[in-house]
RNA sequence: GCCCAGAUAGCUCAGUCGGUAGAGCAGAGGACUGAAAAUCCUCGUGUCCUUGGUUCGAUUCCGAGUCUGGGCA
């Protein structure tokens, strides 16, 4: 029988910290972030980090996990979540995935395969890219792997030299490789919550926990990590929040022109979030506005009992 | 009060040598299977300020008015 998983989705913003918790207390839940920024240690205040005052004493995971400069990516990321879920049923609890990257939380929750490979031949191809030009590049994607040329644009850099890499290494085609590892079922009996609201009234809340972001400090924790050494270049720091506060140390803008930036950042990604959450992923959608975090939880918790996720009397 | 310059998409503006118009940004939609808060793609009809005139035809030319900048008193 599959165990249960539970999962709550949805943009930033919209509420998901507040009503996991809750949720987390009534049905014995323990929380794993799936959250790609969250990860890094000192990046508090711009990631919106839970803090431990707000955990009410229920565990979270993948929080913190490592340095700003440390590596990090999807298998990573499953690989470490999926050794917490084991921890998790090993106490009878119920894990809970929280968090806005959509590609963390799929590949966690459908278990996707991914093949070993590093990204030594990252650093050629990407030079290559820039002497030759996108297009070289990816002609020599649409040499060994055409399907999965004809399925992406070709300034699509990233994605062009990841499927270039992966098949120099692995001598197997992407187009292939996604196929197989779609066919593949997911080994969780998941509830796939996906919390959302008026986009109206997202973008509100986006614009005011920005402000709040900067009333809390968040060019001071910016400042730090620069002075740490954490530079422009890490994946880390071009999290939103953090990049946009380059251009301003540089002379190049004003605080009130990068914090606009930051807004402005935010609401495009709620927006990716949306597109991701609404086409990749079989949720159910909860409508958060006007409610509270109780109403959320309370919501997901009947949801949770009628598709038997849950017992009744666990509370 | 006088003079000058503007008034065109939600914003900033371009343009039409007279045949009802187009960029950037905003906004919307989409893709994504080891960078994902990353990366990439698609989408532009609006009383061209109002009103007279000239004209087959005016947003475009001319006159008047209104508003907004700037200058002079």
């Amino acid at each position: 029988m599959k165990k249960p998983l539970v999962v709550i989705a949805g943009p930033t913003a919209c509420g998901k910290t507040a009503s996991s918790i809750i949720l987390a207390k009534m049905i014995n839940g323990e929380i794993i972030s799936g959250d790609s920024m969250q990860v890094y240690k000192y990046m508090d205040i711009g990631t919106a980090k839970v803090m431990p005052d707000e955990m009410d004493n229920i565990p979270h995971y993948m929080i913190d996990e490592i340095k700003p400069d440390e590596e990090f990516n999807a298998m990573i990321f499953q690989k470490t979540a999926k050794k917490y879920i084991s921890d998790i049923y090993s106490r009878n609890h119920i894990p809970i995935l929280v968090g806005g990257t959509g590609f963390y939380i799929n590949a966690l929750v459908y278990d996707n395969n991914f093949m070993e490979t590093d990204s030594s031949i990252r650093k050629q191809l990407e030079f290559e890219a820039k002497e030759f030009g996108n297009i070289y590049i990816f002609e020599k994607l649409k040499e060994c792997d055409p399907e999965y040329a004809a399925s992406i644009h070709p300034n699509n850099l990233k994605r062009v030299i990841r499927a270039l890499e992966f098949f120099m290494q692995t001598g197997q085609k992407l187009s292939f490789a996604n196929n197989e590892a779609h066919k593949k079922e997911s080994p969780y009996n998941t509830a796939f919550f996906v919390l959302n609201m008026d986009r109206k009234k997202l973008y509100e809340r986006i614009d005011l926990r920005v402000n709040l972001m900067f009333e809390a400090g968040l060019l001071d924790e910016f400042k730090k990590l620069v002075d740490m050494g954490y530079g422009e270049n890490l994946v880390s720091m071009q999290g939103i929040g953090y990049k946009e506060l380059f251009p301003y140390l540089k002379g190049e803008c004003s605080l009130e022109e990068a914090e606009e930036k930051i807004k402005l950042n935010t609401r495009h990604f709620a927006k990716r979030q949306l597109t991701w959450f609404k086409n990749k992923c079989d949720g159910i959608w909860i409508d958060v506005d006007e409610e509270s975090a109780e109403n959320t939880a309370e919501k997901m918790f009947k949801i949770l009992i009628e598709k038997q996720i849950v017992l009744g009397d666990i509370q």
